[in-house]
DNA sequence: TCCATATATCGATGTCCGTCGATGTCTGTG
DNA sequence: CACAGACATCGACGGACATCGATATATGGA
């Protein structure tokens, strides 16, 4: 389940999972993954709309992966990622579904 | 029930209250705030077991008091600070919750 | 009124982190 | 094998922030 990049459940924290979600950025890509469920990078990144630049982007995915938010799976060139819903659920339950049914205009 | 230096509750904001809680000792503050109920800033501090200058808690502090993550009360020369529980469930439903009922190890 | 206690504010400092351009690595394709 | 696309890594830069000492403000008591 998780390789040397993904920590494993009973290794998620609250203060990485909180700190990765403050930032805006990656706010607005754990709530743009969600209504995607599964997505490669590069279709996120467009999808949520985000004007940032590609290493960007892939320094705040690393982010995400490293606090246990999300989740990377190859498939041919390309990593189709996921959020870990159920090992946050698992760990912080609650947590995840508050972020996400925030409305937009309270985010 | 707002002055001017607490944020009505329709003011409150996703972000802001997550940057607020990605900082470990706010995080201690308001873990420690919630088995208080209530408390002069001065106890907190005590209680928290925090080994920060009084300056930095007053900064803490007031970056939570601006987040409505928390409330403040005079009461002679001493403030007593409380958590805004209803005022967040009302904005973030589960968020708090998720937050205070995380066990330390997983903090 | 003088003092002690409680808390806020200010200014400076050091560190962390978000950002990007350049470059590297891997995979599929022709 | 050469090339293109997808993504990761590196190194540098700038801004944001946590921290503290010094100082200011406010309250209550002697």
């Amino acid at each position: 389940m998780s390789d040397d990049r993904h920590p494993a459940t009973e290794d998620l924290r609250l203060r990485k999972v909180l700190a990765a979600l403050a930032d805006p950025v990656r706010l607005t890509m754990v709530r743009a993954l969600a209504a995607l469920d599964e997505s490669p990078c590069v279709e996120l990144h467009h999808t949520a709309g985000l004007t940032i630049s590609q290493p960007t982007f892939s320094h705040h995915q690393k982010v995400l992966r490293e606090a246990g938010i999300l989740r990377e799976r190859v498939h041919g060139a390309q990593r189709i990622i996921s959020l870990r819903t159920e090992d946050l659920d698992a760990c912080f339950p609650g947590l995840l579904k508050a972020v996400l049914a925030t409305p937009e205009d309270l985010v």
